[in-house]
DNA sequence: CTATTATTTCGATTATACTAGAAATATTTA
DNA sequence: TAAATATTTCTAGTATAATCGAAATAATAG
C-alpha cells in the first residue's frame, strides 16, 4: 500500500462521525445495513451521512448494493486490514530488517 | 480507546507529510532521531516540521528528549499499537460477539 | 560574551473539510 | 398516476488545517 493511499484512508477514518459509521458497519458484519438505518441509529442527518459515505467509498472502505429502494452498505474488510497492516508492518519491521533502518545525520554531533 | 481519541489519532496519521515522518521514526527505532535529521532527510521545512511534530505529540504518538542542542524524537509504539488495535478489534469482533451485533431497522421492510 | 547550530514562534496565504436544511430525484406500492 | 419512502444534490456558512519564510529564541562551544 502506497503511503499516499494509506494517508488518505487514515484521514477518512480520522473523522469521528465517519469512524462511528465504520464501527457501526463493522459490527453489522458482511451483510451490511441500509443507509437509512445508519441514519436513524446514529442520528446523522441524511445529507451529512451521504457526504461521509461518499468519502468512505472514495477510499474503497465501502461496498454498496441496491435492493429495492434501499442502498445497503457494508465495510470492505480487506481494505480495513490493509490500513492497519500498513501501520503494523512499519511498526514491527524496525527491529527485524537492518536494511530498513534510518541513517541518522550526525553532522553536528 | 475512546472513539474520539482514535479518530483524532487517525486524523493526525492521515496527513501524508506526518505519515512520512511517522514511518521514518518507526524505522529509526526506539532510540529516535533529532528533529534536524528528519528535516534534512525528508526535506521538510523546519517550521512545517515543527508544526507536524506538535500535532503528533498532541495525540501522544511522539516521545521527545533533549540532548545538547538536539531534540530527539521517537515514536510511541504503544500508542501506535492502540490505534491499529482499535481498527482490528472492531474489525474482527463482528463474527465473534453476538451481543455487539447491530440491530437493523426494518421499519420499512 | 560571541558565534554557531537547532528549534520554535509568528504571521499570512491558501485550500479544504464539516455540517445540514431545502429541494430534487429515484424507486416502489397502491 | 399519485403517494410514500429512500437517497442524493445543491448550496452556503463556518471552521480548521497545511504550508513556509522570516524573525525570534534556546543551548552550547570557544
Amino acid at each position: 500500500m502506497k503511503l499516499e493511499d494509506a494517508a488518505e484512508t487514515l484521514a477518512q477514518l480520522g473523522n469521528p462521525t465517519r469512524l462511528e459509521v465504520v464501527r457501526y458497519l463493522v459490527k453489522a458484519g458482511p451483510s451490511g445495513v441500509p443507509v437509512g438505518s445508519i441514519q436513524k441509529q446514529l442520528k446523522i442527518p441524511a445529507s451529512t451521512l451521504t457526504h461521509h459515505l461518499k468519502h468512505l467509498n472514495g477510499v474503497g472502505l465501502l461496498m454498496q448494493k441496491r435492493e429495492k429502494t434501499n442502498l445497503w452498505c457494508s465495510i470492505n474488510f480487506d481494505r480495513l486490514h490493509e490500513v492497519s497492516d500498513f501501520l503494523l508492518e512499519e511498526c514491527c519491521s524496525f527491529s527485524l530488517r537492518e536494511s530498513d533502518k534510518v541513517k541518522i545525520e550526525r553532522d553536528a554531533a
